[in-house]
DNA sequence: TAATTTTATCACTGCGCGGTGACTTTTTTG
DNA sequence: CAAAAAAGTCACCGCGCAGTGATAAAATTA
């Protein structure tokens, strides 16, 4: 009776660790992200996690790997009609980046980890975020050109970030300047944010 | 010779914890600030940082007393003529703020403490912050109100939390989103501060 | 000077961590 | 079936951590 010896699969128990890492993560932070923890909750040996991906240093790059490809789903989604001009364009990559982090644990945690340690590790991610970015906008932007003597990329970062801080920020203490980061906080906050890029832009 | 047997004193060597304790944050950062590293920082036992200070909770608030206190000053600080408009009034906060937190290390450590972990400590450090830039703005304020239809908290919102967010990714990886955040791309950021607030309010 | 209280140090416990060598068990190969 | 290779487990090491009870040294009081 029930003497299921779970079959051996190296490449399944590979997989099984990388979703314990990533889980290990989104729920604990990287404070509590290491072999032991991982191994425990992919039920398996900690060796494994040596054998199978080079140690942390593997499974973290493969968690950056698949949160740069995660970015680029996210932002690529509302497609439909081409934005009719660069504040919509930004106004577009803004709130979808918004919206997208908000529903992603895991992306938070690597946001604060990026903003928190400053191994090369971790540079690597911020880097390929930032190469993400700029390059759904390069190829979204079409001929829309933001009006003359606007800095637009120093804007953007400056409206981006704005946005991933009020979404580090709303996970962690629910609230940012007396905004209260909630259903109708985060309306407001939208709103904000349109308005912000077409005063700029628009 | 030489026989200083230092002289004891508690509020002495008190001060001398906590001040070790923002040492030891301020270049460790939030993972490797402990009883044993302020200790040895201080050059005392770790056993007189629960005597004196409650242990770490006790030294984490009075470091967060001590980092409300500096944000009070470091707004203040830009006095001279009053603003004259809304926008003028929210640069002005805005770029005291970058320029402050760029200059002042621990205070980047404890907003990305603020980002990394949900203590209860934490958010009542983030609580605090959020008030003192309130009551800065009703206080600065005087008459002066932002355009009708705008949402300012929104927005100030928005115009802090990016400010936030590109002080702590340029020291962590000097870059964000492409813009490089040396002496030139402050420059650009600042500008662009500028151009969002008047963009918005003016 | 003697007794007492304050200040500071020491030595230790228990824990979880990252990491590794030796082992057992299953699967594949000959 | 036996041998070899792959997959997985176990027991252990050294380390630094938070926390604590007993103890030593200085300062204060009597």
């Amino acid at each position: 009776m029930d003497k299921r010896e779970k079959q051996r699969d190296r490449s399944r128990t590979a997989d099984t660790i990388l979703e314990a890492a990533k889980t290990v993560l989104a729920e604990q932070g990287f404070a509590g992200w290491g072999v032991n923890a991982i191994a425990r909750a992919a039920g398996c040996d900690k060796q494994l996690i040596y054998r199978y991906h080079e140690g942390l240093d593997g499974l973290a790059e493969a968690i950056g790997a698949e949160m740069a490809a995660w970015l680029e789903e996210a932002l690529a989604a509302p497609e439909g009609t081409p934005a009719t001009s660069y504040a919509e364009l930004m106004t577009r990559l803004a709130l979808a980046y918004l919206g997208a982090l908000r529903a992603n644990r895991l992306a938070q945690r690597i946001l604060a980890w990026e903003v928190a340690e400053e191994s090369l590790l971790v540079k690597r991610f911020a880097a390929a975020r930032g190469r993400a970015m700029m390059a759904w906008i390069a190829r979204e932007r079409g001929d829309l050109v933001p009006p003359p003597g606007v800095d637009a990329p120093a804007a953007n970062a400056v409206l981006i970030a704005g946005v991933q801080n009020l979404v580090l920020a709303g996970a962690a203490s629910g609230a940012f300047m007396g905004v209260a980061l909630d259903d109708a906080g985060w309306e407001r906050i939208c709103a904000a944010v349109r308005s912000l890029a077409s005063g700029i832009y628009g």
